[in-house]
Order: C-alpha cells, then sequence, then structure tokens
RNA sequence: CGGGAGCUGGCCUAAUUGGGUAAGGCGCUUGGUUUGGGACCAAGAGAUUGGCGGUUCAAAUCCGCCGCUCCCGACCA
C-alpha cells in the first residue's frame, strides 16, 4: 500500500484508462442476443469467423467463471493440470480418430514435414499420461482436468461464441478400475457441474445425450432453454423426463390403412412425402419412406420410416456405424432401379430392412414402386417386406407420448453447457492404458471424460438474463461488483467524493470500476446498463448537496437514494442478497 | 456442402436502378459552452469503395473470377 502512495489508488479500474469500447450501433453480423450484447459491450471481438479476442471485461467473466469452476472440481478432488495444445498425428491414429474427425481437425505439418493437430479435446493425451503413470488399481480413482484453448474447424460457426472455432474448455478424465468406479467419478462430476452452473447464475436442466463420436456410453448434457440454442431438448409436460432431440425416445399414434392388394399409381415428378401426399390427398402419415444407407466396406442398408417422421441419424450411428451415409441419387438408382423419391423396400435383395417400429402392424400403406413416376398403395409391411427388425429410428416429434408416463412431449431450443461422458475402456484399449488389479491382472483403465464451455456460459448468461439495454451479469460472474458513475468530472468536490468512495468500496472487498469519463450523464448511464454491472453508484452534484449517493441496482432497476456514511454497508447488503437470490 | 443476404474511413449507413471521380451520422483530435438517461458550437484528421481482371473517355456503380462475413439448412462431443 505505501508503495502506491504516489499514484493515488492504483486497484481502483478507471474507466479513461481502460480499454472498453462500447458501440452505440448493433454491429450488423450479430443478431442473436448475447452476440450482440458480447460485441456491443464491447467484451469480446471478432477477427475471422468463429475466432475471437476476449478483451479485458470479457476476459475478467471468464476469468469469473475459471475461478468457479476450479473450485467445484477442486472440491471432488480434481487435480489441475495443463496439456499440450498440439500433438502429433500418431497418437490420433492409434485411437482412429485422425481420420474419425475428418475436416473437424485443424492440421499442420512442421519444418520437418511431420503431421500435427490442434486438439479439438484430449482424451488421447490423457491415456498416453495415464499409460505410463498408472500401473496399478491402487493409483485410482484420478480426476485430472485442465482449462485450456480448444480448436475444431466447425462447418459452421455460429452466435459469436456459442459455435466457435477456438473455444476455452473445462475438460476432465476420470481413471477408475471398474464400471462403479465409473458410476462414481460420473455422478461427482454431475454434482459439480450442477453446482458450477447454480453458481453461475444459470437456469439450466440435465437431459439425456448421445455420445457421438465420443463413444456409446452413458451421457448427460446440461442444457440451457435459450432462444439461440443450437440444439433440441425434448421435454415432458407431466414428468421429468428430458433428453436432447438426438437421444429422445417417444411413442408415437399407431395408424393403420384399410388393408388391399398392391396396386400402382401414377404420380408424375411427385418425388417428396409432402408432393405425393397433397397429389394423392391423403395424410402423409399413410406414406413409408425408404432411406437407404450405405457404408464403405459395409452392408447397405434400408431404413422405413412413416411419411410423418424424421429420420434419427444419431441412432443409426449408435446402431450401425459412424461410416453409415445417406446414398448417392448413383447408388440408388443401380440398387432400386429408380430415382430417389420412387424406390420402396419390396423385392430388394441382399439388403437388410430395418423399419421403424411404429410401422410393425401397418398395412394399407403407400410408397414408392421401384419405378419412376409411380408408387403402389396397399402395402402391408408383414406381408409384402422382409423386416430384421424393428427399431425406433424416428425423431421424436411434438405432441408425442412420453415413454415413462402418459404425458407429451414438447421441444426447446437449448444451448448445450457441459456433457458428462462415460468413455468405458474405449481409449484405454486402443492405446494400450492397462493397469494390475489385486490378483494381478491386467486390465485396462475405465474412462469418463466431461466439458464446460466457458464462453457458452457467458453467452447464456447474455441470453437468459440480458435485456434491451444490453448485459445483466450475475454478481458472481460479473466483471466488476461496483459501477461507479462519477456525474461532472471537472468538479473537484465530485471526484475527491467519488474516489473517497471508490477507495472505501475497494477495502470493503468490491470490485469497482469508476466511469470517469467527462462525457454527458447519460452516456455513463447507457453505458453502465450495457456492461451490465450489478451495483450502479451515481456520485454527482445533486446527490452532494444533501451528502448522498443513488445506488441502483442493474436487474431489477430499483433506486436507492443513500447517505454517503452509508455507501459501503448498503452495498455489502445488496451484494449479499444478489448473491442470495442468484437461482431464485 | 446446398440456399439466401451482404462487403463503402474505427462503427452504422447513403450514393448502385439510370456509370461522371465518394456523402451523412456516430466516434476520434483541438478549442469553447455544457453536464441526473447518448447535449451543443467551431475548426480538423481519417477511404487505393473486400481483391484481381475486363468493358468504357470515365467504374463504388456494368461484366467475370476469387476472397471474406452473416443468416437458414446439412454437418457437429
Amino acid at each position: 500500500m505505501t508503495l502506491c502512495t504516489n499514484y493515488g489508488i492504483l486497484n481502483v479500474m478507471r474507466f479513461t484508462k481502460s480499454l472498453i469500447a462500447t458501440l452505440r450501433e448493433d454491429p450488423k453480423e450479430a443478431e442473436s442476443k448475447s452476440h450482440r450484447i458480447l460485441l456491443r459491450g464491447g467484451f469480446i471481438k471478432q477477427l475471422a469467423s468463429g475466432i475471437h479476442t476476449y478483451l479485458p471485461l470479457g476476459w475478467c467473466i471468464l476469468m469469473k467463471i475459471s475461478t468457479i469452476i476450479r473450485e467445484e472440481l477442486d472440491r471432488i478432488g480434481g487435480q489441475e493440470l495443463l496439456l499440450p495444445a498440439i500433438s502429433p498425428k500418431e497418437i490420433w491414429e492409434a485411437s482412429g480418430r485422425w481420420q474419425d474427425y475428418g475436416d473437424d481437425m485443424f492440421r499442420f505439418k512442421d519444418r520437418k514435414e511431420r503431421d500435427y493437430c490442434l486438439c479439438p479435446t484430449h482424451e488421447e493425451i490423457v491415456t498416453d499420461i495415464a499409460r505410463t503413470k498408472i500401473r496399478s488399481y491402487r493409483d485410482m480413482p484420478q480426476i485430472w482436468y485442465q482449462i485450456q484453448t480448444k480448436f475444431r474447424d466447425e462447418p459452421r460457426p455460429r452466435f459469436g461464441v456459442i459455435r466457435s472455432r477456438q473455444f476455452i474448455m473445462k475438460d476432465s478424465y476420470t481413471l477408475d478400475v471398474d464400471e462403479k468406479g465409473l458410476d462414481k467419478s460420473f455422478n461427482l462430476h454431475r454434482e459439480a457441474y450442477t453446482r458450477i452452473f447454480k453458481r453461475c447464475g444459470l437456469k439450466f436442466e440435465i437431459v439425456d445425450a448421445s455420445g457421438g463420436l465420443m463413444g456409446t456410453g452413458e451421457s448427460k448434457e446440461f442444457m440451457a432453454r435459450v432462444e439461440s440454442g443450437e440444439d433440441i431438448i425434448v421435454a415432458c409436460s407431466s414428468c421429468d423426463y428430458r433428453a436432447n432431440l438426438e437421444a429422445a425416445q417417444g411413442i408415437g399414434q399407431v395408424t393403420s390403412f384399410e388393408n388391399g392388394k398392391i396396386t400402382e399409381v401414377h404420380t408424375p415428378g411427385k418425388k417428396t412425402v409432402d408432393e405425393v401426399s397433397a397429389f394423392l390427398n391423403i395424410l402423409p402419415s399413410n406414406l413409408v419412406k425408404t432411406i437407404f444407407y450405405t457404408a464403405p466396406n459395409n452392408k447397405h442398408i434400408i431404413i422405413l420410416l412413416r411419411g410423418d417422421y424424421e429420420i434419427n441419424e444419431a441412432t443409426i450411428h449408435n446402431k450401425f456405424g459412424f461410416s453409415y451415409q445417406p446414398a448417392t441419387a448413383d447408388e440408388i438408382n443401380k440398387v432400386f432401379g429408380a430415382e430417389p423419391g420412387y424406390i420402396g423396400p419390396q423385392g430388394i435383395k441382399g439388403v437388410d430392412v430395418y423399419a421403424d417400429d411404429i410401422l410393425k402392424d401397418c398395412t394399407g400403406m403407400i410408397t414408392g414402386a421401384n419405378h419412376n413416376n409411380y408408387h403402389i398403395k396397399g402395402l402391408n409391411i408383414k406381408r409384402d417386406v422382409k423386416v430384421s427388425e424393428f427399431l425406433n429410428l424416428r425423431t421424436v416429434k411434438p405432441g408425442d407420448t412420453c415413454t415413462r408416463c402418459e404425458g407429451k412431449l414438447e421441444l426447446y431450443s437449448g444451448l448445450e453447457l457441459g456433457h458428462i461422458f462415460k468413455l468405458g475402456t474405449k481409449y484405454t484399449e486402443k492405446l494400450g492404458a492397462t493397469f494390475l488389479d489385486e490378483n494381478g491382472k491386467k486390465k485396462p483403465i475405465v474412462m469418463g471424460s466431461y466439458g464446460i464451455g466457458l464462453e457458452r456460459i457467458m453467452a447464456c448468461a447474455c441470453e437468459q438474463k440480458g435485456d434491451d439495454n444490453g448485459a445483466v451479469w450475475p454478481i458472481s460472474i460479473a466483471p466488476f461488483d461496483i459501477y461507479l458513475v462519477v456525474l461532472n468530472p471537472s468538479e473537484k468536490e465530485i471526484t475527491d467524493a467519488a474516489t473517497q468512495s471508490a477507495q472505501a468500496l475497494t477495502e470493503a472487498g468490491f470490485s469497482v470500476i469508476v466511469d470517469d469519463r467527462d462525457v454527458t450523464a447519460g452516456i455513463k448511464f447507457n453505458d453502465s446498463d450495457l456492461l451490465g454491472i450489478p451495483i450502479r453508484v451515481t456520485c454527482g452534484p445533486k446527490g452532494l448537496k444533501k451528502n448522498t449517493f443513488d445506488i441502483y441496482m442493474r436487474e431489477t432497476k430499483e433506486i436507492f437514494e443513500v447517505e454517503r456514511t452509508e455507501i459501503v454497508a448498503k452495498c455489502i447488503e445488496i451484494k449479499e442478497h444478489l448473491y442470495r437470490r442468484i437461482n431464485d
């Protein structure tokens, strides 16, 4: 403190000395609410598509979020480390993901022409540590985590920092001796994540998820309902069933039609479900869609779905493998002898047919005739098609019935804040990370992996709490606690009073930003709203005459006129109040 | 990857239809008046109009190619 006397207070941020550049108008590239607020408030700056600078205010928020995450992971026994962001190709080839990741991976060569990637995630690297450092069942369980920049060359970056190509992730990895241990590690993360998102002031729900490229074990997502969501949450209106649309299962209304002989109908140029059903004046649910999937070096498959449902590709990938893709028009022509839109399952040899289970007893259906411009009527699934297996292959649609109760399923847009996966031995087997159990038997380590997108927490707070005037940061992640407005900073009396208060508030443990700019009051008030600092203290000539300051709460817009000597006490009261109601 | 929109001083926009050598607001600099919700006066600085090529006496404007950005979809831990 004495060292600073010559410079006055150094620990209070002054607006005039800060890199804060708010924009008066919405930048044209921003359409979603959080993107607009983050850009206008000068929290972030875009450098390229999906690549952003976190300016001091934005970084301040991310640091606050990091602190909360660290506290909660340390609480469950996590150990923080930092893995390299660059990784050589070989380890990714061993896991198979050098290929599986495809174009989503940023790759480059060093001067010796050796291949590297910028890590999109770190399972391989963790497994590499595990295989040399973990040798005995006594070495487990372990929880390792890091907070680090990840790189993914997303095909379509979106909504500012919500889907970007460079982003900060907290990723943790657990190592256990068996499934039971993994369950425990998984549940510890579930609890830690719940506390983290609550402490960040967000509304969220835990939903069933599909593992995707990570693996097929159990996985849960922490989803926030927001407008600019990237995912779709399926929620039951009467029980607590929640799932990502990719993983959701529902019960559809079975419909069937009059049984009869197969007859051909001329449907010139009518290919899609909408076109055919309109042309024949029938319901889409009377149609059977035939979808042909192929995979290199694998057997082709036919998927049958009712016309009013869409396929769930996540199910196809989990059930049959990630290499399966919808066939091209050429492949379809070769196998069915007709163009897409006129194909049907009847009479096709050497290809397995999997039908959605809602079609099981259907009769009187309409599907492609396997020659162009014709469909057939009267398809009886059991009689006319050799179905290998009936499976739930459809994507849930609103109004489907919950599988757990009688409730109806509804769909909401959601933002994935975190994801927890049970990986099992997928990576440890491939990379040879084993240990000796108490009987001296060699076994693969059982892994879990868990991620949180830090910027998404920041964006989510904007989406859920922001208003027309800008951000409304929950006090726990706000870049500052207090925004001190100095009206007429040219008057010494006012500046002195403000400086004194800033000092007192800082000493009381508040982080304070002082708006000491020589601009009109409106600019300062609007910027304080835009920046979303929870508490605003105004020091101006009017109040000073009465020896009072105004205290304004960003979220509720309440204003208190407070005696100068009572400011610190009142701010403490408000801060405590804000922390208490953070999860109301 | 498919569809759509767009790219003009730091930011938002005009001039593009009908080619004539870039205009306004905000911001910035200097001086002055102001100051409880984006105030005012005066004087300044700041642009190879995304890039390359073509047509033309003349291109921000017309044509071609390319790049970049956003939105919808596909895709995606």
